[in-house]
DNA sequence: CACCGGGCTTGATTCACGTCAAGTAACATG
DNA sequence: CATGTTACTTGACGTGAATCAAGCCCGGTG
């Protein structure tokens, strides 16, 4: 454990409401890894052995069929995933898989299980975390269900761009493979899905795309999709 | 608040480690309402008010958009749900609905964000409620995205048969047109999927559907689909 | 009994997206 | 400089599911 490390995990959300000696406490049973790109964390089906938490990097979880796998959520620094697999000591929904080099702290699950039943700072915590994640899937969910692939997108690069009107430049989160598999298509599909929305003013070079008018993308998504919100 | 709530209201996952005295004083704050068949609870878009905890009947979560809605899921005895929008002091994501007459217990938002904050064991017990929840979720989207129709109803089935080798009847929890909306499909594709089925040994009257063999239809959804679990 | 309305099924057609297959561009490697 | 290699785009074609449109079955009502 570097010292480097303590302030990326202070301003985690899972341990925003606990008192400094207790963190220093539940950490000593911690440690922190740096592993390269395409790492493999967890498996679907083992039993969950580590809650991770992520301190450098981007992690996507990956639900796997009989020959392709789908991306069903990234996580970025300050996030704790599979906390759910962890605290009911089930096996894993789903693979975890780092998308850049990163760097993650590990916590053996026992003791995380007992930290959560007896801090109840922490367990606040991972309330607040869990109901975040709640929600996005949740919307994931919304989407999938009831907005097309060129809807999806659209109210994905939305989402990626400051709650601006003028010109926006957005950054995709990892090559289009990746971006495809979070919307739930195809690359192909995702390169016509670019394609369709270049007429109302989506340009699109290589990880970085920039909206003219982001209101009018928005009212395309919206006057198609979200009636309420 | 009547008596006879009280051990529903203790069954809940959300207050199994809550000790009995606490438990009382929480639930000063809360009543219990009962409710007619199709009753929204809350409503997509508009400020958290209320937890709501259901003690008897279904509780249905839709998504709106343009013309058409989607269920995300659906909720029975002891669930408490849309926790995320009270704990965050969010607008609610997804609108609830009642599917039958049923019996809730409402919780003013600010005391139980208040509770959950102060008391460690209602913390605990929201995170095991949230971490059942993410896996459902996480399931979903990892069939959405993976699953043709047919298998998702296949793995429908399977999740509401009791594990076992012999022939089988389930009830279906509501009409085929709920069932088809938690499949992410339309009423026709739904029936069609039954009528694809039958082959394998489904057959389905109203609303009991009996399966023949299930090993049968695990080895059809478990060939074409998931590889781990 | 005739009548009617809602839920389920079935058929014909349409459409969105996946699949297969080239083709292009950027970049590293021999 | 030729050559992979990888990432993206584009086109042609097939398919799964939505849509449109009847029919069917069943319970309620006059």
């Amino acid at each position: 454990m570097r010292t480097i490390d303590l302030p990326l995990i202070r301003r985690s959300r899972l341990f925003a409401q606990v008192a400094e000696p207790d963190l220093a406490a539940m950490l000593t049973a911690c440690f922190v890894q740096t592993l390269p790109e395409g790492a493999v964390l967890c498996r679907q089906g083992e039993k969950a052995e580590f809650l991770h938490v992520v301190l450098s990097g981007r992690v996507g979880l990956f639900g796997a069929a009989a020959r392709d796998e789908a991306l069903v959520e990234f996580f970025g620094p300050g996030d704790a995933f599979i906390v759910p697999a962890v605290v009911l000591d089930a096996p894993y929904l789903l693979t975890a898989r780092l998308l850049d080099e990163g760097r993650i702290m590990m916590w053996p699950a026992a003791a995380f299980r007992a930290q959560v039943r007896a801090t109840g700072s922490l367990a606040y915590g991972a309330v607040l975390l869990l109901s975040g994640y709640w929600r996005t899937l949740g919307g994931l969910i919304k989407d999938l269900k009831l907005l097309s692939a060129i809807e999806r997108l659209s109210a994905f690069l939305l989402a990626l761009a400051p709650r601006e009107t003028g010109p926006v430049t957005v950054t995709l989160p990892g090559g289009r493979r990746l971006v495809a598999g979070r919307l739930g298509i195809t690359p192909q599909s995702l390169s016509r899905a670019f394609a369709a929305l270049r007429p109302l003013g989506v340009s699109g070079g290589g990880r970085e795309v920039t909206i003219v008018e982001p209101a009018r993308l928005r009212e395309f998504v919206g006057s198609r999709a979200l009636k309420g919100t």
